[in-house]
DNA sequence: TAATTTGCCTAATTCGATTAGGCAAATGCA
DNA sequence: TGCATTTGCCTAATCGAATTAGGCAAATTA
């Protein structure tokens, strides 16, 4: 990190470094600027290595992205139905809890051609996976997917904006309520209006 | 908007101009320049009625609070179960597509102070009085509470970022059926795991 | 060791945010 | 109506972030 000959950078440890970053000020503060800070060098050293600002963004957002789809891929191998949900769901929250600005960063709107590279098409496939183990045929399928994507990244999303904080009942006692929740309502999806 | 004389800045106006503005190129590019160059004016005229760039934003926050909550209660008013649950989502849901970047600014991170003066509690009272018209107790009624706040957020979320976007079936559907299954959950929420 | 590549630097530009201080237009008061 | 005061927007200036161009020295290759 010093200033002694090479500072020795790589896009890929500008990424990670930025993630780190991120992590520990926040995805917005996590700047070239600040990030040539912390390698001891000039803003200016790091353009040959990522294209700009949101070149660097994005290849945090892709970084976390991977990450998120690895944990939750582990957490759901041999597991089904609601021992699945609730594997997946706790991996995906405590992901966001862990990694604030990872998290954060997974939620960059990515341009179509850095979605297409992303881990987008695994989150997908994922918690597809997980309705495997109740019997749900399309478009009710499709319907379930969304809803659990909405219930899980709103949830982390009002919970890492502090909406639960400091109020009774215990956020981690709505979590498993609701995950509980869920597993009955999948069980039990209404197939018609 | 010319220079002639003076242009009639005040804080209300500004924040309201924030407002549209953010609608039209983002909640993010919604800045205290940009705003400057549509009143024809200079952005240190700014300061004499926003203390800096933050302010504008959490004021514009506040409007876009405010206007929910006002939509969500003319919307809810009068209607009971089922219907004041999908009247409360979809006003919601509308506000936010109307308005994508007051949406936004309605996530802007609030200091507390800020918070205080906040239509957040109106936001608290009325999604908990949307569960009056179903038998639900403590502690579950506020698990509930937490479980809807998570799918409107959520959804809204996902759809603005482009999620579901282009794919079948269509969003609305993926809508109603969610809501349909929410109304059903709620009146067989499980009160044991 | 010489030649080449590569990495980080300096220099310079542009733009946004912010503060201080000034002048003229609007307003209040005799 | 005329003067004093307030108020609103301006100019000037600073600071810091993002970005580009071009240079020199260190690392790599031959």
């Amino acid at each position: 990190m010093a200033q002694a000959g090479r500072a020795g950078l790589t896009t890929e440890r500008l990424v990670r470094a930025g993630a780190e970053l991120a992590d520990e000020v926040g995805f917005e503060q996590a700047t070239p600027a600040e990030l040539a800070r912390r390698f001891g060098v000039r803003t200016a050293s790091l353009y040959s290595h990522v294209r700009n600002a949101h070149d660097l963004r994005t290849r945090i957002a892709l970084l976390a992205l991977e990450e998120l789809a690895d944990q939750v891929s582990t957490a759901v191998a041999g597991r089904a139905g609601k021992d699945a949900l609730t594997a997946f769901a706790n991996a995906y929250r405590d992901y966001a809890l862990t990694h604030p600005g990872r998290f954060a960063a997974a939620r960059y709107r990515l341009d179509p051609e850095a979605a297409a590279t992303s881990a987008g098409v695994r989150h997908a496939r994922m918690t597809r996976a997980i309705l495997r183990g109740y019997d749900l045929a399309e478009p009710h399928q499709t319907h379930a997917v969304r809803l659990l994507g909405s219930v899980f990244s709103g949830y982390v999303g009002l919970e890492g904006a502090g909406g639960f904080s400091h109020s009774v009942p215990d956020s981690q006692e709505s979590w498993s309520e609701i995950l509980n929740a869920l597993d009955v309502l999948l069980r039990t999806w209404p197939t018609t209006s």
